[in-house]
DNA sequence: ATCTGACCCTGTCTGC
DNA sequence: TGCAGACAGGGTCAGA
């Protein structure tokens, strides 16, 4: 499911709804999801309050009285409202307010939550929506990579918040195909790669997300990106520029989608 | 430095 | 209808 639009969705729904009174009890199911949970800390909560969410890349950052969190959704993960707690399989932690629950559920277990570290983001790469991102700043730089640029994408001490679908997406719409070695891309593909990014980034927030099988946001609403995707999931489908059938391969384990026509 | 494949898990879909 | 196998948006790691 998230990649950066549909946790920056996910956020905006927690925001929207989230309570601002003291915290009554904080429930874990388990002792760990990916990595073992901050049993202690998150049992601490109790009588502190959730001052904000924010977001950076595909983490989430809970800010609360007590101390901060963060919170990756994996593949699976996803956050829910409900004011009379209904267990579901899958459900990990409960944060209980008087009148309202906030409930983590994650059928496969890929997501996290840590205690937040102040330089969590040391290594990673820029945040599309909330950095500036600059060719200048890249070309230079990775002049000598010889991973290809799908890769790169995908790598989040590169740049922050892309995933599967979007390099995909992002690369079809700067006309680079995804195998093309970093170090042949010119000052101009970067600025389409950086450019194209921001784009489809901010266009997918804008639709809801991108939302496959059963992902809903917060509020159980499906997003609309995956009705604008240009070549995700179209293989053997003419390509919307030129009509060339869309390729699929796979780099890196994970499947590729691109025009051979349109993509250089 | 980079790539490959295995692994972390469960659910869903396809084909036999 | 059942079952095996493939596959899925996130990642890390060891070994080549």
């Amino acid at each position: 499911m998230p990649e950066l639009p549909e946790v920056e969705i996910v956020k905006q729904g927690l925001l929207k709804s989230l309570p601002k009174d003291e915290i009554q009890e904080v429930q874990t199911f388990r002792k760990d999801l990916r990595f073992p949970l901050p049993l202690k800390e998150l049992a601490q909560l109790k009588n502190h309050s959730i001052k904000t969410i924010s977001r950076r890349g595909k983490f989430l950052i809970l800010e609360t009285t007590s101390r901060h969190f963060i919170s990756h959704l994996g593949m699976t993960g996803h956050w829910r409202f409900e004011s009379t707690y209904s267990p579901l399989k899958h459900d990990h932690i409960r944060i209980q307010w008087n009148s309202q629950n906030l409930i983590y559920n994650d059928p496969r277990r890929f997501g996290y939550i840590l205690n937040y570290e102040i330089d969590l983001f040391k290594n990673f790469g820029p945040d599309p929506i909330l950095d500036i991102l600059e060719a200048k700043n890249f070309y230079p730089r990775y002049k000598k990579s010889e991973t290809n640029i799908k890769t790169f994408l995908l790598n989040q001490k590169n740049i922050l918040g892309i995933g599967n679908i979007y390099a995909s997406e992002i690369l079809f719409k700067a006309k680079i195909k995804p195998l093309k070695k970093v170090r042949q891309l010119k000052l101009q593909d970067w600025e389409s790669i950086l450019v194209e990014t921001k784009l489809v980034l901010n266009k997918a927030i804008t639709l809801g997300g991108s939302s496959m099988r059963d992902y809903k946001n917060v509020e159980g609403d499906k997003g609309d990106m995956q009705n604008h995707w240009l070549v995700y999931g179209k293989q053997s489908i003419p390509c919307s520029v030129c009509k060339t059938a869309i390729k699929n391969i796979t780099i890196s384990n994970r499947s590729s989608y691109f025009c051979s026509q349109c993509q250089k």
